[in-house]
RNA sequence: GGAGAGAUGUCCGAGUGGUUUAUGGAGCUGGUCUUGAAAACCAGUGACACCGAAAGGUGCCGGGGGUUCGAAUCCCUCUCUCUCCGCCA
């Protein structure tokens, strides 16, 4: 959520920023809104005062047993007018949040104008594709015929966009959340959250998900509650409502999670494999940064995220998303992407975004600054680190032998009960 | 799911219609005393939001609505917490 007051100070900036990432948004509703609420607010917060005033010497009559009648008869009025005014206000307010909740961030200046992702940024590369000796089968194939991967099964009972693990295929999925986990606690000082896989449309409200994308989210029928499209939201709305303490931060986590998402609008793309489901698991990584300090934060929070890449051999690429290609809520965004033979391109797993008081304002996580100082909008921060079932679909392909098996990368071998290769 | 109790400022905790435009304590800040600290004592300090150039004003006692000239206080409704019962992993 923008600053109501930037937008009214500063309209043709604001109205700028948001054309670049083609966002042809008319302020002028706003604005008219804007000036009636506060017109109304001066005229109402008047009347008010002489209804207290008159309230206290109606106190102060009845006390001296003195008739107070006349001034009963005419504050009735005046609350008549109140109760009109305060009406008009609420309603004037909630159009003017309807308004605020859709407009998109202004992103930073240092991100590339564009229109789409031919206009991203390639930032720096990391690994060298693997050279094939055999024409390289993609991860779908090669998870059916080592019988680790299940999607017709999965089709049939729940529906497309699913998927059964099975064996050493399951084992490699729970590996590999819990080989992020502990590289981000251990290495990267991340605190581990467990979240609610369910939130409340109130927190969906405060990460930027709705009101504008509710179709994309799934809903629990009966319920207000949504299946979190990641762990982005509960970790973030952790802190709704709250001020935190300046000593608190930055502050860390880093949080296991299914996601779920409706892929409204993508029929038809990736239907095949992992890369895109209805359900998947991830480990995110969530920051809360002090606003001068939330570029580096980024920064650092992009190379943990690199960090899980680089520790299982995947070569992999950082791009900076133009202005057309930023999220709604973003400021500022780096995806990862993998390397995936199959696609002969780079896919991405991970996305790292500041998104400085956006989401803060819209769920009210404040920090105050020494002791008597005003409570001021921190910065939020989150990354992927990374998509699990993205990186399955990486290993296999990446690992993927002309034998058909699957070498295991060594980080991961711990976690696999040691075992060095997938093979049927 | 049933029955009951509760939600007040950073914390604890008073307050059932008009000198409460929130009592008292703790805390916090400053001071006295002390070699220093603690304790004690004295003084100060009350969240947060909005409107206003400012002076100042308005709102806020879990959320929302209502009654009234006037609501923390009465009514309705929602959420959450606690206790007991039932059910359950």
């Amino acid at each position: 959520m923008l600053d109501a007051r930037l937008i009214r100070s500063n309209p043709e900036a604001v109205s700028e920023a948001l054309a670049k990432r083609n966002s042809q948004i008319s302020l002028d509703d706003f604005l008219a809104l804007d000036q009636e609420r506060r017109a109304i607010i001066q005229e109402v917060e008047q009347l008010k005062n002489k209804r207290n005033n008159v309230s206290q010497e109606i106190a102060r009559l009845k006390r001296d047993k003195k008739d107070a009648a006349d001034l009963i008869a005419e504050m009735g009025k005046v609350s008549a007018v109140i109760k009109e005014l305060d009406d008009k206000v609420r309603d004037v307010d909630k159009k003017l949040r309807e308004i605020l909740l859709t407009l998109p961030n202004i992103p930073h200046e240092s991100v590339p104008a564009g229109t789409c992702d031919a206009d991203n940024r390639e930032i720096r590369r990391w690994g060298q594709p693997a050279e094939f000796s055999f024409t390289p089968k993609a991860h779908w194939d090669i998870g059916e015929e080592l019988d680790i991967l299940d999607f017709s099964t999965a089709a049939k009972v729940t529906g497309s966009r699913f998927t059964f693990y099975k064996g050493l295929g399951a084992r490699l999925e729970r590996a590999l959340f819990n080989f992020m986990l502990d590289l981000h606690v251990q290495k990267h000082g991340y605190t581990e959250i467990f979240p609610p896989f369910m939130v409340h449309r109130h927190s969906m409200e405060g990460t930027g998900q709705l009101p504008k994308f509710e179709e994309d989210a799934f809903r629990v029928a009966g319920t207000e509650y949504f299946l979190i499209p990641t762990a982005e939201v509960p970790v973030t709305n952790m802190f709704r409502e709250e001020i935190i303490n300046e000593d608190m931060l930055p502050m860390k986590y880093c949080a296991y999670s299914a996601c779920f998402r409706a892929e409204a609008g993508s029929a038809g793309r990736d239907t095949r494999g992992l890369i895109r489901q209805h359900q998947f698991n991830k480990v995110e990584l969530v920051k809360f940064s002090k606003p001068e300090h939330s570029y580096e934060e980024l920064e650092t929070l992009v190379q943990d995220a690199e960090d899980v890449l680089k520790e299982l051999g995947l070569p992999y690429r950082v791009s900076l998303l133009c202005t057309g290609d930023l999220g709604f809520s973003s400021a500022k965004t780096y995806d990862l992407e993998v390397w995936m033979p199959s696609y002969q391109k780079y896919v991405e797993i991970s996305s790292c975004s500041n998104f400085e008081d956006f989401q803060a304002r819209r769920a009210d996580i404040r920090f105050r600054e020494g002791v008597k100082g005003k409570p001021q909008f921190v910065h939020t921060l989150n990354g992927s680190g990374v998509a699990v079932g993205r990186t399955v679909a990486a290993i296999l392909e990446n690992y993927q032998q002309e034998d058909g098996s699957v070498v295991i990368p060594e980080k991961l071998r711990p976690y696999m009960g040691g075992a060095e290769r997938i093979a049927r």
